[in-house]
DNA sequence: TATTTAAATGCAACTTAGTTGCAAATATAA
DNA sequence: TTATATTTGCAACTAAGTTGCATTTAAATA
């Protein structure tokens, strides 16, 4: 695992300080091809930290860009990573999601793209979220 | 006005009762060219009645196809008429909406067709939702 | 290494969306 | 007109998300 290197790097990078609250929540990102909500950290983290401490910390990693909002079912924003295949820049929104109406995981589609569509001049466009729901294979038996 | 006609005419055919507020609702979505929100209808209507209701008849008139979910952003689920331009029937998702970061209202738009797309066999598409994003020209200036 | 300080965390308290159970009221069919 | 299933209102609850403020801590620098 050189997650550990990759995350100081990512932070560092972004100039947000490498705290251990923020390496586990980046590194439960990296160990799940699923989207996740504050409150699924929350659940997942090994000490009970709070709440607002989350919430801060994935607003924070939104607004530098290593994190997108994948979709916001009832469940609650979920949160993925801009990895692999997301370019380094403008990862917000270029592919579609996948919400599974079963387990409410949110998968990246990163392969649909989010298609370019004419809008009426009345509205000027900023961002485009394209969200499919269903069922996952998980859920399918 | 022949809404009212119309109101219950459409009550009716799904089996459902025409009482007061059940008409106010519908005429509230009937007045506006933009979705509503279970809390921007309980603001609009002329007697204070309790959210459960409307939230109720909101429900209702989802699930027997009267309205459909016009998006979710961090406001609250809005709805829309399943109106003019829409087909009777299978009304749901066939067009992309509009939500302005500003005034937090949505549109339908009903010229922008939901694109079909190719997923991955893991996936059961059941639902598809696009929504974009942006400034409304009332917000614009 | 010790000191400093801006950034990050925790806590308490709050707001808003949405839900559930149950009793009272009411639309409509008979 | 009455009977009944539906609808409504109330109270109480859960869950997501936010804000202010005091405390702690990462990391720059002396």
């Amino acid at each position: 695992m050189d997650n550990m290197k990759l995350i100081g790097d990512l932070l560092h990078s972004h100039g947000l300080k490498k705290t251990p609250i923020r390496t586990e929540v980046l590194e439960l990102f990296m160990d799940h091809d699923f989207a996740l909500s504050a409150s699924d950290i929350v659940a997942k983290m090994t000490a009970g930290h709070d709440r607002v401490t989350i919430y801060r910390a994935l607003s924070s990693f939104e607004e530098h860009g290593i994190l997108h909002r994948a979709s916001e079912d009832g469940q609650g924003t979920k949160y993925a990573l801009c990895g692999h295949k997301c370019p380094d820049e403008q990862h917000t929104d270029k592919h579609a999601h996948f919400v599974c109406d079963e387990c409410h995981q949110t998968y990246c589609l990163e392969d649909v793209q989010v298609p370019e569509v004419e809008v009426s001049s009345e509205f000027t466009v900023e961002r485009t979220s394209f969200v499919l729901g269903g069922i996952c294979r998980q859920c399918q038996q």
